[in-house]
DNA sequence: AATTAATCGAGACGGTACGTCGGGTCTTATG
DNA sequence: CATAAGACCCGACGTACCGTCTCGATTAATT
């Protein structure tokens, strides 16, 4: 989990403490989500973790690591939907992430994610946490669906999948900087017009 | 251009330095691009501009606003194309859109966008300047359409902008983070096969 | 003063506020005095004087230099007695030395000599600062007395010098060591007693 | 010699590995000596020792007490000198102890000495180990001569004693600014010189 | 022989200070 | 007035050390 995990002590000297991964990343995340990233200090964190700042930096190489580290946990089976039919699916997993990026955390591991496609040296790390993972669930989606014979075997998963994900981005985004929430049958209804628009099209 | 161009001088005292402006923001998205997020600073962009820190400070507020305006002024009219098809135009709106996020000026323009999004503080002039303008003009694609009756008045346009929009994000996205640049043809794929999915959708 | 004067700037760019100097010299004086060496820290200095760790740090390169040249500063016109007689000038010279060393800033300057002299990279700016300046008074009042046919020139002043410069020392080492501060009658008295010692010897 | 030399260990368990004092004193006498006072680590001393922290702080309460104790151990027997006459004896001394600040340790527990004279908080240990033990030799040398009839009742012993042992330490804090090492008919000559001072005076 | 208990090397722990760096402001002298 | 230079206050950075604690592994003396 942690950046640099080289477990090469073999019982020699104490133990890092079991919950000390925890708690740093839980106080990453509210600090973050409090705070915002211009805010978000290695300090803060250790306080709030209760925790030494040498403790963080034994784990974590560098802010931008346990930012990255932090968020990357919080990513869960966000795809582990099955309605029984594409479209029921793809809503599903519209709405969930929809959700994952209501949430601090999960829209701090978007921003993360595109800190890193930034840099010039390329965090590397974030390749699979984000471009296949997180698209990898809707991939699967879909191929469940081209089983199930729902939709013919020429449609080109990826494109669904960016299309999907990528909607419910800009949507998220758009919603954040307008300082605005939306309720749980907004947030359906949001899901099911761009689920109707990828699954039918625009043309007929 | 600049966050606070109030212009208050009535010719009294020495005038600003004609070029200026533009020598900071080429400077700022240099070193933007140079040394990413974590390396970009004030210091930096007024020793590269050949210029006084005040001189920048002048004309912008702070950091964020600087390289919110310096990406900003690359955003040009990417979405000035008209085909006479609907098809076409998404075609050709999401060619510019890929090659703007190619360019780190244009890639770094979204960073901003979702940096401001996650601020606790929202920075406001991002409502207009992405969730609107960015999207508007996929809008206006569609309107155009919806005129020539090339689509069903229902649909909903910005169903279609978050769609081809976020898709196109998503694609820059995870090419950005392996580290592959696409050239010409292979974008033209991509963005043909995107707007396939938009227009045709899946399930016919 | 400062540790490292290029005074290269010749009015370009902002001056450095004149009075900080001083009053950052009285700050590190007064937290060495109240917390001692254990105590005495860069953060705490600049806050007691107002002033940010880098108008310290602008100023003097480390920790070590400060003290050092906080302390250097106060090492007034010790030796400028002129009694008239050689036992008076002494006399004289050794109770403003004893007055110094019961002075926390006065005994600091001696202290940070020992420091000096005991590093492997030897400062070097202590060569004059105490082993020609702080002596050289002695040789002075000595001379003078040669030249008054006091003495025979056969006297080595520098010899002189070590032993009642030293005497002192070992004098106010002894009672800080035990806690105790004599008052002016003792440290009279003591005077008295270790230049007649050095001019009158101890086998006559 | 510890500093806390509670022999409550009534042979139960592992005993203290019998060697490592000795170890650790010798590895904290060459951190001092090479490294200084600010490059003097308990971690450095453990690690030269190829001891751990735990065996070193069972010894020793704290950093202070380790160099106070190591540098307190290599103070021998200076004083024990007995040449006939109270000339011969002080040369003697005068050489010895100079011979002993030349040497790293001795001149360590000098300035531990002074260290422990500034601090707010008196370290009181040292007290003894240097007012008392370090000058009482010199009284016993001259309370000696007093026995033989050498010098007047009258002569205060501790003066003597500090103009002797002061003057050698400011002579060897000299050299050692200026990087200096006298050789053996150097040291020989400065302790004549000084002795001459002492005994003879300066105005005969 | 098994148990007990102190010590050992190693190294993680919560803190605190270091010296550096950057943000945004302010103050000069010079256009 | 604007400008270039650069000092100012502030506060976070990542590192190093302190003195403490916690491991598993010795190493005797006591059962």
């Amino acid at each position: 989990m942690a950046t640099s995990p080289e477990d090469t002590n073999r019982g020699r000297g104490r133990p890092r403490t079991p919950g000390a991964e925890k708690k740093i990343i839980d106080a990453a995340l509210e600090e973050y989500g409090e705070r915002g990233w211009s805010g978000f200090t290695m300090d803060g964190v250790a306080r709030r973790a209760g925790v030494g700042k040498s403790t963080v930096y034994l784990r974590w190489q560098d802010k931008d690591s346990l930012l990255t580290d932090a968020v990357g946990t919080r990513s869960g089976d966000l795809g582990s939907v099955d309605t029984g039919t594409l479209r029921g699916d793809l809503e599903a997993l519209a709405v969930n992430l929809f959700r994952h990026f209501q949430d601090p955390a999960g829209w701090a591991s978007l921003r993360v994610a595109f800190d890193a496609a930034g840099a010039s040296a390329p965090l590397g790390r974030f390749t699979e946490a984000v471009s296949d993972v997180q698209l990898d669930f809707v991939d699967q989606i879909v191929a469940r669906a081209v089983r199930r014979g729902e939709v013919p075997e020429s449609v080109v998963p990826s494109s669904i999948a960016q299309c999907v994900y990528g909607a419910v981005v800009m949507l998220a985004l758009g919603f954040r900087l307008q300082g605005r929430v939306l309720n749980d049958d907004e947030v359906r209804e949001r899901a099911r017009r761009l689920t109707s628009v990828v699954l039918d099209g625009a043309l007929d």
